[in-house]
DNA sequence: AAAACGGGGGA
DNA sequence: TCCCCAGTTTT
């Protein structure tokens, strides 16, 4: 493997004409950079830009995270998806608190015991607030690299990182380590993008190997075998006057941490007497369906989801021994929500 | 090593 | 439809 001479100098060249401002391009400090990298794995700046601007407004500091609850943190990152990564950032706050005295670990190693950061969020942070020389391989450093250098190894495996990696190690200038990161990562969203990046105009096509042999659409080889299962979300609501009945949801799946109606999951969506015949051993009282909604399907990456909606008028007494809680309007607004949730009650 | 984990936007 | 996004954790 031969490493293209000014390589390095090019990216970031064409970087300081070609960045977008970010707001997180404006600080140095560790919080605030973890706060953007967590918000933006597997998620697009014009998605994450203003879950960024909510989360450092209501959180200024690290210490004001860690004081908050781990249900009103889920609250500002609803509808960001990936919850788990909220779920593990407020324990991450707490590390910090309590292991830290509330200063950010400051090198690279140190970020990695930190929950919910791994190889490319702790390079980040150590390059981005530190100055550590450590590469960031994220999905765009992928795809540059695997083009430039002619990778065709399964970017899935986990040996294919570490070789990614060890290029990146070589490339990385030891004066400027973040703003190499910044400008690869910038370089392969803006530029070196997936499908058909205009290679013509690009400043490495006299060296990019994908280029030269005619395989860029071909690179990076990602071996993708999820299937995507149906599933099938029958939720009855539980109303009392306004208020309506939610508990929230803790199992290894989908959405743990947050709130939703009680949800009788089937292998179909159910016909309203169907569903009646489900509820019936639970309580004494006749169940009435005051209200029916239509049929939402709601896609995730892997799970294809078909959900109705039953409102059901029933005592509050019987509704509460399903574990279920009653809340008020405001308070149901105040509560995390999957989106499929949000779909409905916004219509 | 493989599976699980959300939601949105572009082609 | 399919792809994939500033990835990490759990199994």
């Amino acid at each position: 493997m031969q490493y293209l001479p000014g390589l390095a100098d090019k990216l970031i060249n064409w970087y300081y004409i070609n960045k977008r401002d970010l707001p997180w391009r404006h600080t140095s400090d560790p919080y605030k950079i973890w706060i953007s990298e967590i918000i933006m794995q597997q998620t697009r700046v014009q998605q994450g830009l203003p879950y960024y601007e909510r989360f450092v407004n209501h959180f200024p500091t690290v210490q004001d995270f860690a004081s908050a609850s781990t249900d009103v943190i889920l609250r500002h990152w609803q509808g960001l998806g990936y919850y788990s990564r909220a779920r593990n950032m407020h324990f991450a706050s707490k590390q910090i608190m309590e292991e830290y005295s509330g200063e950010f670990p400051s090198s690279f190693i140190g970020l990695l015991k930190l929950k919910g950061v791994g190889r490319y969020t702790a390079a980040a942070i150590a390059s981005f607030a530190f100055g550590e020389k450590t590469p960031v391989v994220d999905g765009n450093v992928y795809r540059v690299l695997t083009r430039i250098f002619g990778i065709s190894d399964d970017i899935s495996l986990p040996s294919t990182l570490k070789k990614i990696e060890n290029i990146a190690e070589k490339l990385i200038p030891v004066d400027n380590p973040a703003i190499f990161n910044q400008a690869i990562m910038e370089f392969g969203a803006l530029f070196c993008i997936p499908g058909k990046p205009d290679c013509s105009n690009c400043i490495f096509n006299e060296t990019c190997f994908a280029f030269k042999n005619g395989i860029v659409s071909q690179l990076p080889v990602k071996i993708n075998k999820v299937k995507i299962k149906q599933r099938f979300f029958n939720y009855v609501i539980f109303k009392d006057g306004n208020d309506q009945a939610l508990k929230q949801r803790f199992d290894k799946d989908i959405w743990s941490g947050l709130f939703e109606y009680y949800l009788v999951e089937k292998d179909k969506i159910l016909e309203p007497d169907e569903l009646k015949s489900e509820l019936a051993s639970h309580f004494t009282d006749p169940i009435y369906f005051t209200q029916l909604s239509e049929t939402y399907i709601h896609i995730l990456t892997h799970q294809k989801i078909l959900a109705k909606f039953f409102v059901c008028n029933l005592k509050r007494t019987e509704v509460e021994n399903l574990k279920l809680k009653f809340y008020s309007p405001e308070e149901v607004e105040n509560l995390a929500k999957p989106v499929l949730l949000l779909k409905y009650i916004n219509k």
